[in-house]
DNA sequence: GCAATACTGAAGTGTAGACTTCACTATTTA
DNA sequence: TAAATAGTGAAGTCTACACTTCAGTATTGC
């Protein structure tokens, strides 16, 4: 995946704020309208259709237009994004913690 | 854990920066002083500073100060709050698609 | 002891982006 | 077909925050 950078400061900065997360933690109990998802936000439809627009992008929710409603689920991908960098940095780190403990054996024999 | 909630929240929004996220990078490689970080980054070291306090307050970063040299390196306690989160987000889809399964080879019978 | 180094803190600036209003389109229902 | 519902788009406001400058302090080396 070539635009995995860009991708990890898109998803982290999609779930940097608490109204978007608050869309994707409600969406991953099930699906929900445009309408339905704004109602205990207590913010404006035009704004949730700005987060929607963020959340899609970034691949953390997919949307569906159907007649009038536009339902709204969660996608797996942007996490997947998400827990790639994460497992990468960590193994990044053991590995060097790994390293450093041989030495330290080394030097104890 | 109490505070969960508004941990993951300081989390993401640590890492939603590309600046913090460049400085988490080079030290999953290794400790390093402010000066060591501030020089490719291309910022000053107050920047870097700030910075460090943020990721300092969502244990994604540890420091210590030494003499007049403040060494710098990664902590996995952040890291952890953020993959806790994102692991309780997919239990739940997943147990909800488990349960629309279930549902649904009900009705097949 | 004096200069250089390494960082720290306060205060100001500029910009991204979260939110609003308002005017609008498309679909459904009575 | 008229009214209600569900969402969309453009444009403006307001605030958080990333960054700077500048003026320090503490440590180290000569």
């Amino acid at each position: 995946m070539v635009r995995a950078k860009e991708d990890v400061g898109r998803v982290l900065h999609a779930l940097a704020d608490p109204t978007r997360r608050s869309i994707v933690e409600r969406l991953a109990r099930g699906p929900l309208s445009v309408s339905a998802l704004a109602g205990p936000l207590g913010v404006t439809l035009t704004a949730v259709n700005q987060h929607l627009h963020v959340l899609e992008k970034c691949r953390l929710v997919r949307t569906e237009k159907t007649g009038r409603v536009r339902s709204c689920r969660i996608e797996a991908a942007g996490f997947g994004v998400l827990t790639s960098w994460v497992d990468a940095q960590r193994s990044i780190w053991e590995a060097r913690l790994d390293r450093l403990g041989d030495i330290l054996n080394e030097e104890e024999k």
